[in-house]
DNA sequence: TCTTTAAAGGAACGATCAGTCCAGTTTAGC
DNA sequence: GCTAAACTGGACTGATCGTTCCTTTAAAGA
């Protein structure tokens, strides 16, 4: 079971959790090797010995963020809510995780790999990155998809053209809390975009 | 008024084109000087002489952007149109333009400079990039305030939740469309977002 | 035509990049 | 205690980064 010969000294967590936090306050292009060596204290033998290369690192650390920061947007698969809740929960969650100054702003995912950049690895890193912007998309697709059978959203609904609002807005909340929105206004704009999805039990015109 | 010794033999505007794509394609970061030599068929003494700098390029690029893809979400600014119109026009330009595939998609502007790198001149170019982005708001805001003042919004409206929801989505849509997503949809996601604005003549609630 | 001025071409700069390799060290199993 | 395995630290690689410098070339004003 135990592998032989020496252990390794360092825990993958927490260097998973040190170079999390440096890819997603700088990206993944402008962090080095050498501020990862600096930050996880490690040398790049032991890195490389564990990562395999800096993309692997990479690749780890974005599991590591999922699982942490990240998860925030997991209430969106929680089917005892309704659509509209589980996505305003989503939205403002994110928004909450996003504006936390115990930690980077915006969200890693959001902000990594769109523009193309040359190189295999940037490729490849860009291609990871927007699976799982896809992903987030179809979670909320599903519950645009729910909402009109529900019947919380009109039958006529363009599905595609209503989860592309609510997902562009959440993107667009990254960049926004990069150059420095508070939080509040978020919040406030969470609720505009949700505003033509009327609650379950909300009559269904006027106030 | 003809400045003494032999004159440039590039035209600066074919540079700045040149140099906006790549740019636009790839990033500030991403972009190599070695690349913008390429690209441009000048020297590097001929880049440096006439823009000082690799940031100095830049700026120039975006500039160029501005008067020309960019300029498109100048709509915004047409006080004959209604608020509203002004807005919807303006977010549905910019994303006809995004997704033209006659140039790089998405906008330079949404995309440049928001993740914090380190070094002098990465800082310098967030602030630009930034800044130009805050004007985007700015002028969105302004609209929503005329909204209020004109009646399309009502008198509670939270002005600045309510900028806020149309800027993070115009910003989101750059992501969207870096990763492939369809003008169609985001047509639609546009109209959603503007759901809440009632057309000007539009009765204040109901049907 | 001659002088002045600046653009053009291209080699070269130090710094930094991701990644490799080699001793040296420490542990597990026997 | 011994052997084998794998981690550790650090020097090192070739490539590429943005930028500078120097020489050559060409055009404008006198």
């Amino acid at each position: 079971m135990s592998p032989a010969g020496r252990p390794r000294a360092f825990v993958i967590e927490g260097v998973l959790e040190a170079a999390m936090r440096l890819f997603w306050e700088q990206g993944y292009e402008a962090t080095s090797m050498a501020q990862l060596r600096e930050a996880t204290g490690l040398s790049s033998a032991s890195l490389y010995g564990a990562f395999g290369s800096k993309q692997g690192l990479f690749e780890r650390a974005v599991e590591h963020y999922m699982a942490g920061p990240g998860s925030v947007t997991d209430v969106i698969g929680d089917e005892a809510l309704s659509p509209r809740e589980a996505v305003a929960r989503m939205l403002h969650r994110s928004i909450d995780m996003q504006t936390d100054t115990s930690h980077p702003r915006g969200c890693l995912v959001a902000l990594s790999g769109t523009v193309r950049a040359p190189g295999d690895d940037e490729a490849a890193v860009r291609r990871t990155m927007a699976a799982r912007r896809a992903t987030d998309r179809a979670r909320i697709r599903e519950c645009v998809v729910r909402g009109v059978a529900t019947g919380e959203l009109a039958e006529e609904t363009d599905v595609d053209g209503f989860t592309s609002m609510i997902h562009g807005f959440l993107l667009g909340v990254s960049t926004q809390v990069c150059d420095g929105a508070p939080a509040r206004d978020l919040h406030a704009a969470a609720d505009a975009a949700l505003a033509a999805w009327h609650a379950p039990s909300a009559r269904t015109a006027g106030t």
